[in-house]
DNA sequence: GTTTGCACTTACTTATTAGTAAGTAAGTTT
DNA sequence: AAACTTACTTACTAATAAGTAAGTGCAAAC
């Protein structure tokens, strides 16, 4: 069965967005899946790898997100986004995004490339619907729909970082006004 | 002389924002400064005590940051503030609070709070300039001040993150965007 | 029914880490 | 001049890390 790497890649990612990448061990993982050591190694020879399958299982969940919320409206899309977030702090991790950035220059070349294509795909998707939004005039923003995307995504990245250290109401706050930034006035 | 252990602190700011706390060493600190592994554990004895150091040394740099440009008015503050987030970028890091973001749920409790009244002044040091700029008329936004502040904030900090991944031009298209944010409209 | 491949375990190596204990050389105080 | 302090070095320990090599049990293929 491919449920053990499949696993491996889902622990591997939670403790990355609790920990970081330099502060969780091969050892951790095993124990959370009652193996030894070594089978993680088995997967997964180096930590590299797994990063870098990670980082893939994050390209594929961006493109099921999208899949799976092609019929909903601009709005609804934004707030579906909006959610993924809410989660993540709900959960008390950061975003993959946010959390690789503070490790970004102790990671190898070669996880880079797909870290870059996440995060580029993230941006793209949301230009993309803020764009159509502003067409369709169920959304409303003065800035041009890749900086307001390049915004929103910040916001909330960041946000979940900073609910971390300040708590749980500078996220609200932040996320309110995330929405309220793109809501057309006479609504 | 206290030098050894400021520059002690100075590096150690660096590596932490380069490569997160979990990604440096003593020994890397020793190297920088040609000096032996041991004399950083005698200045501070534990990575948690060197971590406050740092903390400290942070909220110092924002009360000296205060001082320096308590004169000037409430645009020019904002613009100072921004600044100092464009050097960063510009020498490849990320900002403290960011940096311990991630890293938040790996450090001992003791130097939490430390972190929290860095992030907490910073947050009420633009609160503050905000309001001021606003009743001036000098600057102008819709939001509330601590809110409009905590979105600046989380602009600044998760761009110099994803202009790690994503590049410089997308740090660019967010300052400038943040700036435009709180710009009166007439000029 | 023997072989092959898969998913591991056992048992290890090597490197790095935080941290300590004891010693030392150069000043500083008394 | 003797005692003390400061700022280290030398030389460690103990723990944890990534990674590997060889072996094992088992299910499926031939």
């Amino acid at each position: 069965m491919a449920e053990t790497k499949e696993n491996i890649i889902k622990i591997g990612d939670q403790l990355i967005r609790q920990k970081g990448f330099n502060a969780f061990s091969y050892h951790d993982i095993a124990q959370k899946l009652g193996v030894k050591n070594a089978a993680i190694h088995y997967h997964f020879p180096t930590k590299a790898d797994l990063l870098i399958e990670v980082a893939k299982y994050h390209i594929q969940k961006l493109k099921d997100f999208e899949q799976d919320n092609m019929g909903l409206s601009a709005y609804k899309k934004v707030i579906a986004f909006i959610d993924t977030y809410v989660k993540i702090n709900a959960e008390g991790r950061v975003c993959f995004v946010g959390a690789m950035a503070t490790d970004w220059e102790t990671v190898e070349d070669t996880v880079r490339p797909y870290m870059q294509q996440m995060a580029t795909m993230l941006i793209d998707w949301l230009t993309t619907t803020l764009q159509k939004g502003l067409e369709s005039k169920e959304l409303q923003f003065k800035e041009q729909p890749h900086t307001q995307a390049l915004l929103i995504i910040s916001n909330l990245l960041a946000a979940t970082q900073m609910a971390r250290i300040t708590g749980d109401e500078n996220f609200e706050i932040i996320k309110n006004a995330v929405l309220n930034g793109i809501k057309p006035h006479n609504k």
